[in-house]
Parts: C-alpha cells; structure tokens; sequence
DNA sequence: TCTGGGGTCCTAGGACCC
DNA sequence: TCTGGGGTCCTAGGACCC
C-alpha cells in the first residue's frame, strides 16, 4: 500500500486530501511512521523525529495513528490477496508476499501481470487506496520491484534480467542491508550490487559474518528461494513506552514497568499465548539501551509472575540519571498455558525470596513492589485525529485542542470536506467515536445525513470507546 | 524541539552435559 | 600429571524491517 496510514486519514478526512499529512508520534519525542507524497516533498521522511518535520513542514496536519482503522483496511486487502493463493505472507499491515504458482497463475508474464493490475483496481475499489504490486521470480526481487513500482504502479521483473537490472544498483536497494551494513561494505569499497557479487562469498562472510555475508552473496546474484510462508506464529510479545520526561523517582520507574508488565500480558492472554522468558528493556536519558531476562521454569501468563520477574529484573538495573524508555516482553512462546504447578510453584517461591531480599535491603521503595496498585491509565482526551460524534453536527475528527477548546472538523469519508467548530473540552454533546469505514457510506448524492449505523458508538457496542464513554 | 513501537534474526560467550 | 570436542540453553547486544 502507498503511505498507507497517511493515504488512509486522507481517504477517512476528505479536507486532507491533496494535503501534506504526517502519521505518527505528535508527543515531543514522537518520530514519523509515514508521510503522504504531499508531505515528502518537503523532505518528511518515515523514522523522522516529528520535531523535525515540523520544522520542514509546518502546515501539514499532524496525527496520531489509528491502527483500528489500519486493521481493518488491511484486513479486506489481505482478503483479496487470499483470494489469489493459499500461500499469503503478511509482512506488516500494508506489505505481503503472494505465492501465485501456488494459486495456480501460470508463470508467464501476460498472466502474472494481468493478475497484478486485476488486483490493484480491486484493491482501490474495496479500500479507495492504492497499492503497488512487483512480480518477480523470487521473493527479494518481487520487493524490490514493488519499491520501484511505488506510488500507485506495477513493476515486473523478468527472469533473465535479474542481475542486469540489479547490477548497478546501490547495496541498500538489497533487503537486509541497512546503514551498518552498507557502511561495513563501504569501507571495503563496495558500493553497488555487482561490486557485491564481484567481492566473493568468503569476502562478504569475512566482512559481515556467516548468515549475513553468504545470505547477501546470494542475493547479489538474483538468487532467493525462500518460499511465501503462511501463518507464522509470533515468537515474542513485548510493549513499551518512551516517556515526555525522563523519570527519575525509582517508585515511578517500578510503577511504569509494573503497568507494562500488565498490558504486555494482556496482549499475551488475548492471543491464548503464554511464554517462559520475561524480558525488560530499560533506554537512558542518552539513549544507551540495555535489555535484562529470566528464564521461569515453564511457560506462564500470569500477570503476577510476569510483574515479579520484570521487577526483580529493574533491581538489577542502574537507573539514576533519568529513564527515557521502559519496555516488558515475553518470548519463548507456547501455545497454551501449561498447567505445571510445580514450575509455578517454583517460580512463585523463588519470587517471594527474592522480593523478602529486596525489601530487607532496599527500604521503603521495595514495598510499593509487593503492593502494586493496579493502574489507572489516563486517558488522552482529544488527540489530534481522533474520531469524534457530535450529538447535533454528528461525526467528525479532532484537528486540535488546547486552553479549555477542542477544534472539530465535521466530515466523513464519503463526505464534500467539512467545516470547523469549536468547543470547550467538556462540551457533554462531544463523545470519542469510531474510525468509519472508508467505503461503503451514502454516496454524494445522496441525503446528507448520516447513517445511525455510523456512529456506533453511541450504543455502546464499540469496545474501543466503551471506556472513553464511561468517563463521563 | 533528536532519535517510536513492535517485531525478527544473528552472534558470541559461558554454563552445562555427555 | 596443562588445558578434548560437540551440542544445547541462556543471556545480552546489535542490525534490520515496517
């Protein structure tokens, strides 16, 4: 998908369309997730610090992402690509590898090509986004063709012709070569693909060691026979969180990992996964980073014993000077929750000891360890983006808030763009509202009015809102 | 107003085992 | 009566991807 979160909030937010918008962190240490090609003229970039792109870009609109919506999209484009093959390889939510063989396209190029421009017309007609499609005889080559085809094309490589066309083309073109590694081969004097294949496996493996040197040897010569993998199972579960600040009060440091813990085992039970090695990540106010884990006995998804261990993990941790980030994780998957009381009793023993070691040493810090109160998030009331229904102008979405005033924009994704009010922060008329979907509204000559279907939130049924309701 | 969040894979050293 | 060899598991860090 081209700027896939970006062209999604354009598609939901007609004002925005033809617009630079940037999708991503709006925090002060928020960096960019994607830019529209509005945005990118003026240098926006992915992985950009906000800050900066709003320095490159001021009048863009800013916003946070709304993966609900995302999920959704990407769901009916994973939908049509099943509809192709069996074989679908989901790399993230707006990137798949296809397996046409498998689905019975015959390997010729009219076929393969009348497939990809079929599946790009119906990717914009059930979404109104566009895609790109590469095709190509491997893997690594149907990326980089799509790469090439980007925004809004199809790009097929032709078997034969791999390492002619690849041949002059920078090292960071191959998947897997990032800044580390295209400056290792620098130094060496490498610069393009053919250099590469020209260097020798023996030379990359000496360069970059034994998997990476010989798996990009490969990849200079065209060759790649990695096959479409479906259904991977996830091998680990982690959440994180970098703060506006830096904390600095160890209580703060160990409440902030005590809540990660629990939403990282919250995402672990939803999906009927359980793991055995527990993990923290702990990032500095200078950005060095370290991780520190324990192996339990068995596989667990109980949120005490993953607070236990993640706890005992910070003691070990040295966090004056100031904490930028904190991260809980989970690996070492299982499928199912093993009932292996004896590890749990274990685990849960070793536990107390060591929490009864901490308290005799560590004063009154260490008792907020064993008393952990369960955490009330606070929610952030009117982010930019944020879909909203107004009982009387109906749906809408926050384009700003500040001193006691949130700034709607009314308008729907089938809407003529649509006009701005304002309102103080707790007007009770205001109430979050679900992302809408992108097709499927009233078209535009139809009646105005929008469907009762589409602000579903109001009935309560919308999980997502059911706490932002309550609140009021 | 520098540098997110969620992942995967690889390497390397030490412990441990046969 | 100087120090084998191979395999697996665990831990920590790093590169890379979207």
């Amino acid at each position: 998908m081209d700027a896939f979160y970006a062209a999604a909030e354009q598609a939901a937010k007609p004002s925005l369309r033809g617009k630079p918008v940037v999708v991503g962190g709006i925090g002060p240490r928020g960096v960019v997730a994607t830019a529209s090609y509005e945005a990118r003229v003026f240098g926006v970039r992915s992985a950009m610090p906000t800050a900066q792109a709003r320095r490159l870009c001021p009048n863009a609109a800013y916003l946070n992402p709304r993966f609900t919506l995302y999920r959704q999209v990407s769901e009916s484009v994973m939908e049509l690509l099943r509809a192709l093959s069996p074989l679908v390889e989901p790399l993230s939510l707006d990137e798949a590898f296809v397996d046409l063989e498998a689905g019975g396209v015959p390997a010729e190029t009219a076929a393969v090509r009348a497939v990809g421009e079929r599946l790009r017309r119906d990717i914009l007609e059930v979404t109104g986004l566009t895609g790109s499609v590469g095709l190509a005889g491997a893997k690594m080559l149907a990326k980089i063709a799509s790469e090439a085809a980007k925004p809004d094309g199809l790009v097929v490589i032709e078997p034969g012709t791999e390492r002619e066309l690849l041949g002059p083309m920078p090292v960071r073109t191959l998947p897997g070569v990032g800044p580390a590694t295209a400056e290792t081969l620098r130094r060496a004097g490498i610069h393009t693909v053919a250099e590469t294949a020209e260097a020798g496996e023996a030379e990359l493996v000496r360069l970059l060691g034994k998997a990476h040197g010989s798996g990009l040897y490969a990849m200079a010569l065209g060759r790649d026979d990695r096959p479409v993998v479906a259904e991977r199972d996830a091998k680990s579960v982690s959440v994180e969180d970098t703060f506006e600040v830096d904390l600095t009060d160890r209580t703060r440091v160990r409440t902030e990992v005590l809540r990660l813990a629990d939403r990282c085992v919250a995402r672990l039970r939803a999906a009927g996964r359980s793991g055995r090695t527990v993990v923290i990540k702990v990032r500095n106010y200078d950005f060095s980073t370290l991780t520190r884990s324990e192996t339990l006995r068995g596989p667990t998804d109980d949120p005490a014993v993953v607070r236990e261990a993640a706890v005992r993990l910070l003691e070990t941790v040295d966090t004056t000077g100031g904490v930028r980030l904190l991260g809980v994780g989970v690996s070492g998957l299982a499928d199912f929750t093993q009932e292996d009381l004896f590890a749990q009793i274990a685990t849960e023993r070793e536990a107390e000891e060591q929490a009864a070691v901490a308290v005799a040493g560590a004063g009154p810090d260490a008792e907020a360890a064993r008393e952990p109160e369960p955490e009330p998030e606070p929610p952030r009331r009117w982010q930019p983006g944020l879909d909203v229904v107004h009982e009387e102008f109906g749906a809408g979405w926050v384009q700003g808030s500040g001193v006691g005033r949130v700034t709607v924009r009314f308008e729907t994704p089938w809407s003529a763009p649509g006009r701005v009010r304002t309102f103080v922060v707790d007007d009770p008329a205001l109430r979050p509202g679900e992302p809408l979907p992108l097709r499927g509204g009233p078209d535009q000559s139809s009646a105005p009015a929008i469907r009762p279907k589409s602000v579903s939130g109001a009935d309560g049924a919308g999980s997502a809102s059911g706490e932002e309701i309550s609140r009021r």
